[in-house]
Order: C-alpha cells, then structure tokens, then sequence
RNA sequence: GUGCCCGUAGCUCAAUUGGAUAGAGCACCAGCCUUCUAAGCUGGGGGUUACAGGUUCGAUCCCUGUCGGGCACGCCA
C-alpha cells in the first residue's frame, strides 16, 4: 500500500509531528550516521510521562555505546520547546517526555472545533479503494456468519473514508452457479408439492428452507407452473434411485429445464429477484449498504469471462488435457494448475472470478480488498496467479479473511446448514439483540479470530453487553450537558487550566491517542481495535463521573470539566458511528 | 499427508507490530445510591503467554522443532 508521506501532518497530530521531529534533530547530532526513524510511543503508565521513545536503545547497538549514555546525550541535544515539560531517563535507556499543561490542554478544544472531523487524516489521499464484502450466495437468507462479514466490512469501509481513501463497496452475487439452479428446481418441486400434482420424495441436497416453500406459493401464482405435465417428472423419479445424490440433482435440473422450457428460466429470475431483494433489504436495516451489485451472469452475458480465458491463452498460459482447458497457475505461484474450462465447455467458478477480479482493476482501483471467509484462503494464489500472469500488480490486491462464527446455545456449539434450513438468520439475531449489539458483537474480535457467538448471552436481553456500557457513558454526558443547560459553544474557548486531577490527565491522553487508533484500526482493516478503545474510553469516563462533581461546584471548574465530557462524548459518537452502531443521548 | 491460521487468567478475548510490572470483560468475594442516570463505581484473589531451544540490551510478538485445535486441498460455487 502506498502511505502517505509523513511531511504533510494533520494538525491533530501536529504535537506527535513536533515531538518527533525535535528527537529526530536531537538523534541526529548526537548520531549523525545513523539514518534511524524515531519511534515516538504514548506511555503506558502515568509514571513514564505521556510519551516515550527507545531511539537510544535502538542507537546504542550501532554505535557501540552503553544506551544510558546514549540516552543522556540525546537528552541534552534535545532543543527547547514549549510543549515539553520535562524529559527523564528510565530503565536500560528509555526517554520519557513529559508534556506540559498547554500542550496536554490542546487535544480537548482540538476535539471540539474539528467535531467529526477529528480524527480524520489524508492517509489515503483519495485513492480508490473497492471493498468486496458479504457476497453471499443468493440462495437463502443471511446467516449469523454473513452477519459478520457485512459488520466488519462495513466497519473496515467506514475507517478507510476516515482516513482518506475514496471506497466503493461492492456486493458480488454468484447468479451463475449450479446453486442457484438447486434453488430454482427446489423452488418448482415445492410449488409441486404444494399443488398436490406430485407424491415423489423432495431430494435431501435441495435448499429445504421455509423460505423456499413461501417462494413456491407465490411462484405457482405468478408462472401457472401447475399447467405443464408431469408425467416426465414420475418417469425421472422411477429411473433416478440408482443415482447418487449429485448425479440425480444434475439429471432433475435439466429435467426441468427441459420440462419448463422459457417457464424455467422466469423462475430462476424470480427466485433470484426474491432472494437479492430479502438479502438487500436484511442488510440495509442492518446498516450496511453497497455502491454496487455485481453480477456473475454479466461476465457471460457480456463475453468477459470467454475473454480473458482467451487472454490467458494468448498468453500461452492454457493448455489442454482431458477435454478441459488448464490455466498453468503453478508458474505463478500456485501449488497446482488450475481448470478454467471444464470438458463439457462450461467455464468453471474460477473463471468468471478471474473475470471479475480483471474488471475491478480495469475500472482502475488503486487498491482492491477482497473480504472472504478464511475458508477461501487456499483460493487466494490461483487468484494472485491469474492476475500477474495477465500482467497486473497483484500487490494491490487485499485478501483480509474473516473467520467463522460458532453458535453457541445453551452451551453447546450449534450446527449450520443453509441447505437443510437449520441456521440462525441475521434477521432473528437482529430482532433478539438489536442492530447496535449484533453490530459491536461481531466486531469485537479480530476478524481473523474464531467468534463464538453465545446466543443465550446474546439473546437474554443481559446488561452483559459491552455496547450499553459505551453508549450509557455517551448518554451520560448528554444529561450532565443538557442538566447545565448552558451555552456549549462557550465550552471550545473556555479555560482548561482547572484540569489537574489524575482522572483527568488520564482521560486527555486518551482522547489524544484516538487518530492513531483510527489510523492503524484503518490499515490493519481491525475496526476490534475502535471497539477497545471505545471501552476503554467510556470505563475510564464511568470512573471519572463517579469521582468528581461537574454541576456542584464552581463555574469555572464546571466549564473545564464539561469541555473535557463534551469531547469524551464527541470521540465516543465518532467511534460508534465508525462501528455502525448509534449513540443515543438518552437510555 | 501438504499448505495457511491459531494456542495468553476458570471462560471469552486484548496487548501501541520487538519495549518498561502481560491487561480488560464475564464469573467469584467484599463494599458504594437522601447527591449530575447504580445499564455505574471502588477494592480483592487469580499467569512458567501450550512445550523445548535459538536470535539480542529486551520476545506473547521473530526463527527451528514438538504437542494440540481450526480451515483448505474438486473438471463445486
């Protein structure tokens, strides 16, 4: 990923810029030689200052020279400054700085003049960036695993517009597949069913959902499929028990294309229409939305995939063997070489996915993230393979995996199937824990984590759930604000100097480090990290209100003490919203 | 069997990417509402970071091996 240059500092971090810049002046003339980046860290205890650096460790190697010496000597060449308090050695060598009130005052009226903007930087400086997340089969309802992946890339998307880049999110839906063909003829057999007009047994690899027999009542309605004969069907029926399941799915497919002739494929439209549209819909009221909804079927239709099997040939990157064309994969970088075109002349999966990620980095994305389910990690290489082996830079390709969610009920782990219908859907999980919850829950760990899911936890309508702790702490502050009843414009340009208890200090160093969190919760794609420090945030909030009186007392105390809440609550709202998750200012 | 990911408090997970005394939440124990929302706070017990080596000023993090768990290895999508 390309960064962007560290010369062009947002002015939030203009404290950090100058701290750095002062020690790496003091570095160089104590080591002119040794060209060292400074690592300038916040401190994590109170005693260490608000921020510390090891440079001294890190020089005394290549100078050959004790590290307390070293130290001593940066120390001394460090330039005054007016942010600096004062600077100490510690242990084997570390510095640590100690900044001083106006230094430390600064954040909290940084924080109220930018508003939602703080925390913002130009990181990404307007790149293009598409994120390609959820993606699921349109074959049923969203399940508690797609809920995690459409949480957290809808999250990942929200940090990477903080940080400057310019996201398209995008919604691939596999409307080619075999998948949806079971749907389709799952859907006729139903409908079948339901009329009366057959007695044969419903295939145990068909989609056996609820939804699938709703789709089929309205379907009969919509296409009569009641007035086509049926003696074809009972014939397959009798000839079928030989078969083994796969096989006789096949042959009951084309069975009924051939059967319904035009009528099959207004039933595929509509089953899909039904299925994209419940799915749409799920995710909206979920929060997460897309730019764009890229079908499979318009590679075919528009030739894309037939193109770019012949661009690999072209390319002497095909060969043939057994009737099926072989993309030599395994020259870059894969284990073994892959089939593009079966021998029946139909283009597999990975063809129209090679399509697909060509027509991404031909619409001229800098940057193209893929969100998959890590059960796609062996996936990844051919993908890789196909695009250097037509000459693109696959290193601007993003593989970010998310692990699956483990349900677990009454302490037992629950199985999924979406085709045996026995799954807990996104849309139960929404209306039990509400949106704000299943939100926070999934990306409370990090996505490459297993997620076990407790879904009487999730379920019992429990205080247990760390949202309402963040959110309480935001709708606290809101009714101290609004109990003052004054006038919070006043609060940006009042004087700060009030703010010298412990708590206190703490907090402003807390606020202080919310852009990095940003920053690296963005590049890292980890949003777990926002929700972390949003915990962290509101306990030590919950604390401070617990130990000091803001209305009681004087009126410059109070000024002070709510310019620092009315920050709080503005880092608490940004961090939410970044989560997709509301901040109500009453509960 | 091969490849990728993982192993941290009783449970679920963090740890500023190699930094100082490894931290939270549940759970357990003892306290705090006549006072800005108790969906809150304060205090307490809890650890050989799976194990064994290695790299260096310094390792939960990097390297090697062992044990254990997950996932993937199709002319499915």
């Amino acid at each position: 990923m390309t960064t962007a240059s560290p010369q062009i500092p947002d002015p939030h971090d203009s404290l950090e810029v100058r701290l750095t810049k002062l020690l790496t002046q003091a570095v160089s003339a104590v080591a002119p030689d040794a060209a060292m980046p400074v690592v300038l860290e916040r401190a994590r205890q109170a005693q260490h200052g608000d921020y510390a650096t090891p440079v001294a460790l890190q020089l005394a190697k290549t100078l050959r020279r004790a590290p307390r010496d070293v130290a001593h000597d940066v120390m001394t060449a460090l330039p005054a400054s007016p942010w600096i308090e004062k600077v100490e050695m510690a242990g084997p060598g570390f510095i640590n700085i100690f900044i001083t009130a106006a230094a430390r005052h600064s954040i909290i009226s940084d924080i109220l003049r930018m508003g939602s903007t703080f925390g913002s930087s130009s990181r990404g400086q307007g790149q293009r960036i598409q994120v390609e997340f959820v993606s699921s089969n349109p074959t049923g309802p969203l399940h508690v695993g797609h809920g995690r992946g459409a949480a957290f890339g809808a999250s990942v998307a929200n940090l990477l517009v903080k940080v400057g880049f310019s996201v398209h999110r995008e919604y691939y839906v596999n409307d080619a597949g075999r998948q949806m063909d079971i749907l389709t003829v799952s859907t006729w057999l139903r409908a079948l069913q339901h009329a009366g007009l057959t007695q044969g047994p419903f295939p145990p690899n068909g989609y056996q959902g609820d939804y699938v027999t709703l789709m089929a009542v309205s379907a009969l309605q919509r296409f009569s499929l009641d007035q086509f004969p049926m003696d074809p069907l009972t014939q397959f029926w009798a000839i079928s028990g030989t078969m083994d399941e796969e096989t006789q799915m096949d042959a009951l497919i084309a069975t009924a294309k051939s059967l319904l002739g035009p009528a099959y494929h207004q039933l595929h439209g509509f089953v899909l229409a039904v299925q994209l549209a419940d799915c749409k819909a799920d995710l909206e009221e979920f929060g997460v939305s897309f730019d764009e909804w890229f079908s499979e079927q318009s590679l075919f239709d528009s030739g894309a995939v037939a193109e770019v099997v012949s661009r690999l040939e072209a390319e002497g990157h095909i060969y043939l063997q057994n009737g099926a064309r072989w993309f030599r994969s395994s020259a870059f970088g894969d284990e073994k070489d892959r089939v593009v075109q079966r021998d029946n002349g139909l283009f597999t999966y990975f063809a129209s996915d090679i399509a697909y990620h060509v027509n991404k980095f031909d619409r001229g994305f800098d940057l193209v993230l893929d969100l998959w389910g890590a059960d796609h990690h062996g996936y990844i290489p051919r993908v890789r393979a196909a695009l250097r082996a037509l000459g693109y830079d696959d290193q601007r390709l993003k593989v970010p995996l998310v692990q699956f969610v483990s349900l677990f009920r009454h302490g037992e782990k629950a199985q999924m199937s979406t085709r045996k219908g026995q799954f807990v859907t996104l849309r139960e999980l929404r209306s039990e824990v509400g949106n704000d919850a299943a939100r926070f829950f999934y990306v409370l760990r990090k996505s490459d984590q297993h997620l076990d899911f407790d879904l009487d936890l999730a379920t019992s309508q429990s205080q247990d759930n760390p949202v309402y702790y963040i959110q309480y702490a935001h709708a606290r502050i809101h009714r101290v604000l609004q109990r003052w009843n004054g006038d919070q414009s006043l609060l940006s340009h009042c004087t700060l100097e009030p703010l010298t208890h412990p708590a206190e200090i703490a907090l402003m160093q807390s606020l202080r480090a919310y852009p990095s969190v940003v920053d690296q919760a963005a590049v890292d794609y980890a949003p777990h990290s926002v929700a972390f420090y949003l915990r962290d945030l509101a306990a030590e909030f919950h604390a401070y209100y617990n130990a000091v009186p803001f209305l009681d007392t004087e009126p410059v105390i109070t000024a002070a003490r709510l310019a620092l809440l009315s920050a709080i609550a503005q880092l608490l709202k940004d961090g939410l919203s970044l989560l997709g998750v509301s901040a109500p200012e009453t509960m």
